[in-house]
DNA sequence: ACCTGAACACCGTTCAAGT
DNA sequence: ACCTGAACACCGTTCAAGT
């Protein structure tokens, strides 16, 4: 009973999100996870359940971190600039690691941890959208923007957008009128009130 | 060398587009597939290439579906109201038939063949769009309408809109947003002239 | 307590053999 | 000309056997 751990579940779950990051999560399989911490695929399941529990983690991990730099996007200065830089933050972290934010939609979470952790990634935009509009909108408006980027991101990284013109140009086209009907939405409430 | 012929083209396009459309594109094995039409696996390899050959067939027929259907939406008679029957018919469709929905964006086609067809379906869009906007806003304007669309219905057909509220409100929310920005954008753009 | 090889039921795909 | 069983290289997962 001498039981050497050749490894653990924190460098299964960085080893894991290495494979994802590189060559996307339809490359992680059992064996290519066990090879990369010297370990056959079935020790794998003494500490996770099954593939989809290392998936869970990984994104956890990709949730913290994108999380946090949309905190760090929000200065508060000004609403505007304020939605323009956590929608720019949003799709930089997306260009940064394609196959990591694919995850966030593509993956399914097995366990509830996953939920506080996708609210805790939305909450800068919500703060953000107080500050202009009363709370029976912000929802809406959030829902719309996200749905927005999440559409466009999705569209440029599966190379969607094949009738030239400028990618860039689009999506600030795209920002600008959400944002233009949102200022316009604050005011109309304004002068309803 | 009888060569008795027990299922065609055809069928084996329709029987795909069936599972696909009850199970997802994950259901479509060629062992499901074969057994449909009453041959093994193998036997599939003598009309397509592989898989992907016959799910690029199945996405050929909902493109040319999807097109009519956008084709129908689009009376002439204002341009607002052709552009809210164009975004409502492309999302009652994914709703109707989410798996076929999927594979619009999730399968990436083998041949140039789709290239057409996806342009065609986009066409009602385009023509709409030039009844406002000068041709350099067109792409801009369609490309942000599509990515919050093509966003919002992958998003609420996941399930990932997990905050309550109507979610049909949201919709509605963001394409009179959208389209508002729009009217703004072509307004400003006939008084620079 | 942890790791292993062997096995199971599945994939997509190839191919020689049948008619 | 078309269909077949057998085989190959892969999956995720289970489990009895090793230390």
């Amino acid at each position: 009973m001498p039981a050497v751990a050749k490894t653990s579940d924190e460098e299964i779950l960085a080893a894991a999100r290495r494979i994802v990051d590189k060559h996307g999560a339809d490359a992680l399989s059992m064996q290519a996870l066990g090879d990369e911490v010297g370990v056959r695929a079935p020790s794998l399941y003494k500490r996770f359940p099954h593939r989809d529990a290392i998936l869970d983690g990984v994104l956890a991990g990709v949730l913290v971190e994108l999380t946090s730099a949309l905190r760090r996007a929000q200065r508060g200065r000004s609403t505007e600039r304020d939605l323009v830089r956590l929608a720019g933050t949003y799709r930089a972290f997306a260009h940064r690691r394609p196959h990591l934010y694919a995850l966030l939609f593509a993956h399914r979470p097995t366990g509830p941890a996953i939920t506080a952790a996708r609210e805790a990634a939305v909450a800068p935009l919500f703060s953000t959208l107080r500050t202009w509009l009363p709370d029976a909108q912000v929802l809406d408006a959030a829902r719309s923007l996200v749905a927005f980027l999440h559409g466009f991101i999705t569209m440029e990284l599966d190379g969607a957008f094949r009738l030239g013109g400028s990618v860039d140009r689009a999506y600030r086209f795209g920002v600008r009128a959400w944002i233009s009907a949102i200022r316009t939405a604050a005011k109309r409430d304004t002068i309803e009130r």
